[in-house]
DNA sequence: GTATTATTTGCGTAATTACGTAAATAGTCA
DNA sequence: TGACTATTTACGTAATTACGCAAATAATAC
């Protein structure tokens, strides 16, 4: 475990990277629900066809989404849900730091507050 | 869960953006062994202290180490056990689109070997 | 075939970021 | 106090990237 190569690392890097924005976990959010096409994605997320375009390319480029063409449309849904358990973990995280940080406040914001004197 | 705030979303893709780098990734795999401090880091994950040290800073930021000065050095250690548990799904991801990636290359191999024709 | 709609891609731009280098800061010991 | 070591930060640079816009491609209906 300890040995990672370089390329290994740069894989999980990518992986990574992939989940690391906004407009993509959105995505990923709203194809919770269940598939759609690009247009309705875009709409959704407010966000232009193009942009969401670019997006579904990356996700499934790391296997994130599966794309299926249908008539004139082009259905993605989620390939990999273990996504979601990555997304609820770093909830679980930022949610206990958000409490971290909450006690501080409780313990020193007076404190700050007259931290003139 | 389906209606997630801008901001929430911003913070949950700055947590996958500190795990989305290499040299990141190799410094909490150091310290999955145990607490090191910045010198032994760098020079475990062959990599200058200043790098070092503004890596560990933006891990600290998102919660991920801690920092403990003991005499003249500082000792970082991990914070957050779960982002093991995220590797370790990654890693199993990342495999496993391999496999298929091999998979693939079985069934069409020879047909891509012989593409010109 | 053409027209129409949906999706993808090329290109330019603004913003972010990892890194090297050097300077600044913090902490210990004589 | 000053000297010394460890760590952090300031600054500049090269590379990456998300996005808007427009053009290109794919697929269906007439």
């Amino acid at each position: 475990m300890e040995g990672l190569s370089d390329q290994a690392l740069a894989q999980v890097a990518q992986y990574f990277q992939a989940l690391a924005e906004p407009t993509r976990l959105r995505i990923l959010n709203t194809l919770r629900v269940g598939e759609r096409n690009v247009g309705e994605l875009a709409e959704e997320c407010t966000c232009s066809t193009a942009n969401v375009s670019r997006h579904l390319s990356l996700l499934a480029k790391h296997g994130l989404v599966t794309r299926e063409g249908r008539g004139t449309a082009v259905y993605y849904r989620i390939a990999d849900p273990t996504i979601y358990v990555l997304c609820d973990l770093v909830c679980g995280n930022i949610a206990r730091q958000f409490e971290q940080q909450a006690s501080m406040q409780r313990a020193f914001g007076k404190v700050r507050q007259k931290k003139r004197s």
